[in-house]
DNA sequence: GCGACAG
DNA sequence: ATCTTGTCGC
């Protein structure tokens, strides 16, 4: 009679049900894309920096993306795309709309649930309103702070060859960077807002960087580099950006995708409230077969996320 | 083997 | 990621 922790076992199942042979095929994806990976700033980004350092003054667009679930379904969720103009931080482009994921979420490969959706968002900006595409986007989670240097924020920007910035809400824990006591001091001894601490890796390389992002948010956010970016300008720029703990493009795409939600499933989250009974097992007439089945058939569920990748099928 | 684990 | 209450502060 657990039937709170469902969602949870369900995750987990999946993940277990991961075939190793795509998980292979996942890395060796991320080992081919990281070739194309670009650690020095583009310039464009050169540009940014010397206007925030007062030299110059311009303006730019930064974009921020952001995914949100609808409350215990793994698979329908919505996406944003957001764009902001800088330095003054207005939202000037956005997108929201409804996708299906179709891989799960595995630590250390997000990216193959969530890259190629942003990807396709990114394009249609491009293609219908290309005086918006950004100089810069900022997306939810890792870039080179991850077990194999190649994360979500590495890989979109790889995809679309533009400059990107990963900040993380929580430390990834990877090549021998813990969130242990000696990492709990160094968040205590963030006085204010802009001061940052590196993170290093086994191999004395400086992975990432975390950044009390202001005098408000004791807790730190993390800035890894993600493709035509250098740490040092990644963290400038977030810093830049931040009215609040999660920098204003991440915080609107963020915003805008749960209130799309909130408007097209609110009414349904609404009567799930209406707890005065227990758990409704009644039957959810809507899909009562298999259709609104989990996973039962892994490779259906990856059938698509496979394809994608096939391409060096002789 | 055990624990850790971006979103 | 998501759930959840009140509380403190600009």
């Amino acid at each position: 009679m657990n039937d709170s922790g469902s969602t949870v076992d369900r995750q987990e199942e999946q993940q277990s049900q991961i075939p190793d042979e795509i998980k292979d095929k996942w890395e060796r994806e991320q080992m081919k894309l990281k070739k194309q990976m670009v650690l020095t700033d583009s310039s464009d980004i050169s540009k940014i920096i010397s206007c925030c350092q007062g030299k110059t003054s311009d303006n730019f667009l930064i974009g921020g993306v952001d995914i949100s679930f609808v409350k215990g379904d793994h698979v329908n969720a919505c996406a944003a795309l957001i764009v902001l103009n800088f330095p003054q931080l207005e939202v000037v482009y956005e997108d929201c709309q409804m996708i299906k994921l179709t891989a799960p979420y595995i630590p250390g490969f997000l990216a193959f649930r969530e890259a190629y959706l942003l990807e396709e968002m990114y394009n249609k900006l491009k293609k219908t309103q290309p005086q918006y595409v950004p100089q810069v986007i900022m997306v939810d989670g890792n870039g080179i702070l991850h077990p194999r240097g190649f994360g979500l924020a590495c890989h979109l920007g790889v995809l679309l060859d533009t400059p990107c910035i990963g900040v993380a809400k929580n430390l990834f824990q990877v090549d021998g960077i813990e969130n242990d006591d000696d990492h709990q001091l160094k968040i205590k001894q963030l006085s204010k807002g802009g001061d940052t601490f590196k993170l290093v890796g086994t191999s004395c390389k400086v992975l990432g960087k975390a950044l009390r992002s202001c005098d408000s948010a004791p807790n730190p956010i993390y800035i890894s580099t993600g493709h035509k970016v250098t740490l040092d300008s990644a963290v400038e720029l977030v810093y830049k950006c931040c009215k609040h703990r999660v920098p204003e493009p991440t915080r609107q795409a963020d915003i805008k995708s749960r209130e799309y939600l909130r408007v097209s499933f609110g009414s349904e989250h609404e009567e799930q409230k209406n707890k005065g009974k227990k758990k409704q097992r009644t039957k959810t007439t809507k899909h009562s077969n298999s259709e609104c089945n989990p996973v039962d058939n892994v490779e259906e569920l990856f059938e698509d996320t496979c394809c994608l990748f096939d391409g060096e099928n002789t």
